[in-house]
DNA sequence: TGTATATATTCGTTTTAACGTATATATTAA
DNA sequence: TTAATATATACGTTAAAACGAATATATACA
């Protein structure tokens, strides 16, 4: 984990919105991501491309569908900055939008969130 | 304390150098710092007025030196922020040399840096 | 008063980052 | 094979950030 690289990926306001719901929700597929975030699908996958550069998640492919997920390989220092950040925002728009958002989507019929475990 | 203009603010080399710098000395003048860094003094005052505006630094100006020190208001979430990235850097280049360069100017006898209490 | 020093700001330029649109790739299913 | 869907990337443009150099401001002191 390069610190540079983390906090320039820390400065955009569209990734740390996505960090926040992964680190709220676990797992999420991209197509979940851009509507929770109602962004169009370009611009979500290059933001999650410059996350996954610099080692903040990884993703994993399910047939058609790309799971994303915060790094489980991340030292203790970058999860703890990613725990500040989502308790300086949690609370602020459009983070707690995201959450609400992220609640209608998942619990939908369409939803193509991942089963618990696969 | 705005997370957005945190984050911006931590983004930049030059300013986390100095953040930890503070985070680790407490206070310092604007001549330590550039002396410090090795950088042009009018990077280094850009710089702090940068962090200066997103609150994350306060300034004190005593004849024609100004100090600056860690914004003594700043929420938990914020300071645990600037503390996990001290963590994640602080055993790294540039970190690691910055602290001998400030102990090395630090106790040299032409130092402007504030005695401990005034 | 003038000079010297510390710091801040302005200006024009260069670099970097983000953007929207279009397109490419890869998987699934008919 | 073709069509449909999910995701990624490429391209040209626009916007934002950082830069060096010059200058302004403010304080201290002779």
């Amino acid at each position: 984990m390069n610190p540079d690289l983390m906090f320039e990926s820390l400065a955009d306001t569209t990734r740390r919105r996505m960090l926040v719901l992964l680190l709220k929700h676990g797992e999420l597929c991209v197509c979940d991501l851009f509507n929770v975030l109602n962004l169009a699908q370009p611009k979500v996958s290059r933001h999650l491309a410059i996350l996954r550069e610099s080692d903040l998640l990884i993703s994993r492919k399910q047939g058609t569908w790309v799971y994303y997920r915060l790094n489980p390989e991340m030292p203790l220092w970058a999860v703890q900055t990613l725990q500040a950040l989502a308790d300086g925002v949690i609370r602020t728009e459009p983070y707690l939008q995201d959450q609400a958002q992220l609640s209608v989507c998942c619990n939908s019929a369409s939803s193509c969130i991942a089963p618990a475990d696969i």
